[in-house]
DNA sequence: CACACGATTGTCT
DNA sequence: GACAATCGTGTGT
């Protein structure tokens, strides 16, 4: 069993520039036009895979991109699958987490709450919340809809110079 | 069928 | 800080 605590995300929505449901649907992201609990998993720049879990309601195509985690159980196993070690580096970046869990696209669509591959737990909300910008985009780069934990070591990016809090 | 490009990462300077 | 790796997807012809 893997298990890993979610240090930072950022969110897309259909209207947003920088999404993948930006253009409509299509066959690569139909996950995101799906029902809100699901795993959408795409491969970037053709070497690494991307998890995301939907957020909006079936036709919408908003989701929220895993970029991020703190690892908790199984680090072993997921160095295993990563190839390296070290616990700060596991999850650190969407790529290296998808790797450390060892998931690709034949686990997208998989249901988040409900499947027994992969899944969601409820858990404590960070103390301390920032909103930055998104990272690697050419498009949008400015909308602050990337959300990490204050001050956490496994976040891929190092705390904003001047952080904006950010409350749900 | 040809082409451009990307929600990244690791390596080298 | 710069840059290559690498390929599925979307678009246009």
């Amino acid at each position: 069993m893997l298990r890993a605590r979610i240090v930072e995300a950022e969110a897309y929505e259909p209207d947003d520039p920088a999404s993948h449901s930006f253009p409509g649907q299509t066959a690569r992201n139909a996950t995101m036009f799906g029902p809100p609990g699901r795993l959408y998993v795409y491969r970037s720049y053709g070497v690494h895979h991307c998890m995301n879990v939907v957020t909006g309601p079936v036709g919408r195509g908003s989701a929220v991109l895993l970029r991020a985690a703190e690892p908790l159980e199984g680090l072993e196993e997921m160095a295993a699958f990563r190839g390296t070690n070290g616990s700060r580096d596991l999850c650190r970046g969407p790529g290296r987490w998808s790797q450390a869990f060892a998931v690709d696209t034949s686990l997208d669509g998989e249901d988040l709450i409900r499947g027994d591959k992969v899944w969601l737990e409820a858990g404590g909300r960070p103390a301390l919340i920032y909103a930055t910008p998104r990272v690697g985009l050419t498009r949008a780069v400015d909308v602050p809809w990337r959300f990490v934990e204050a001050g956490s070591r496994f976040s891929s990016r190092s705390d904003p110079r001047a952080p904006t809090p950010w409350r749900p």
